[in-house]
DNA sequence: CAGAGGTGTAAGTGTTCACTTACTATACTA
DNA sequence: TAGTATAGTAAGTGAACACTTACACCTCTG
């Protein structure tokens, strides 16, 4: 009997870099020479986790959404009520913003669309997204405003567009570090109507 | 004496091409031969009117905000009062919003932002059309409204990063074409902050 | 301990692609 | 019409890169 395989094991420990390198890179410019010397292993041996560079992409936007929720249920942990937790992520997005790069994974991935297996990764990440920011708005909603004006489907795509945009104002540094962290939090108050008067 | 240059007229001629096919391909696909074809001519004379491929990528990136601007004032051309414009452009955009597919040559771009020429370019145009969002959104808000909560420049942070999700959410399919229409428009009425009750 | 099958190293390989070069044909001007 | 610079054709080049192959070495199991 042969010795057993490490290639789940040493899978998952290599996930969290190529999402990184992927992440500082983008696609075109993270090849697998440098994805392989980041990890400190040779190609061939990715090439024995994963088919081919795609597939190693396909890795990196899952990795994403599970890192992210991760740092979001730790957030949730300890809040008290559910009004405090959407406040709390609001906060720690708007100032933890683009820390991880991710959002260089998502344009990337964006820009090929047409192909199928990214195209359904993507949806999928989106979706799950959207589901868990629903959850909090909605939980997260002032009772008393009786009357929200905005659905909370719509307001948390409203929500993630706002994410996305603030993210770029960031990269392209469009405002100053607290003029983007005002602008966040007032959009998001508005989007989620908990501004009581 | 030879006969007359006529570069500047060929540019002129092709940019919108190119700029077609950075918007369907993203710029990795978007190959210097896929481009001549496209165009009708051969690589080299491509070369002839731009230095390299990343020049004729960065001549797109204008384009885009040119052509926009163009299609929004034909729009606000006959409209009698402030108010009416920024609801046309909404309308408009709600509609219309990735025919050209431009938001893949931001999203190709945004992956790109370490490229000091390309960072530069795509701020430039984002900044213009934050400019031209703000005036349009401080020009229609209902006077009745003494007290806006948010201010017009981040509301037309807002709308942009709106403009954006809601490209991500006709690309990914992620809602039908009448729900994301009608998210768009509920989530640019919150923020313009023009909903009369 | 034997050896099967796993892990790691190192050097390719074929293709794609940005960019070039050498040349012909054309059209303008003096 | 002659001469010159431009427009167009066609083939090529070198480098980067995704992916492979060949082989030595190790390690766990029966």
């Amino acid at each position: 009997m042969p010795r057993p395989s490490q290639i789940e094991e040493q899978t998952r420990k290599l996930i969290p870099i190529v999402c990184q390198v992927f992440s500082e890179l983008g696609y075109r410019r993270a090849t697998t020479a440098e994805l392989a010397g980041r990890c400190r292993v040779r190609e061939n041996i990715l090439y024995r986790l994963w088919p081919n560079k795609k597939a190693m992409f396909l890795a990196a936007i899952d990795e994403i959404f599970q890192a992210r929720s991760v740092v979001w249920s730790q957030l949730l942990e300890d809040s008290q009520t559910p009004e405090q937790a959407m406040q709390r992520i609001v906060r720690y997005e708007t100032i933890h913003q683009g820390d991880s790069g991710f959002y260089r994974i998502v344009f990337a991935a964006l820009t090929e669309t047409d192909d199928p297996e990214i195209q359904s990764a993507l949806t999928g990440m989106y979706r799950r997204f959207h589901k868990l920011v629903c959850h909090h708005v909605d939980a997260g909603r002032n009772p008393g405003h009786s009357e929200a004006i905005l659905s909370a489907e719509s307001a948390a795509w409203g929500l993630l567009g706002l994410a996305t945009m603030s993210n770029i104002i960031r990269e392209l540094k469009l405002l100053p570090k607290r003029q983007r962290e005002k602008m966040f939090e007032d959009v998001a108050e508005c989007l989620m109507n908990s501004n009581d008067s």
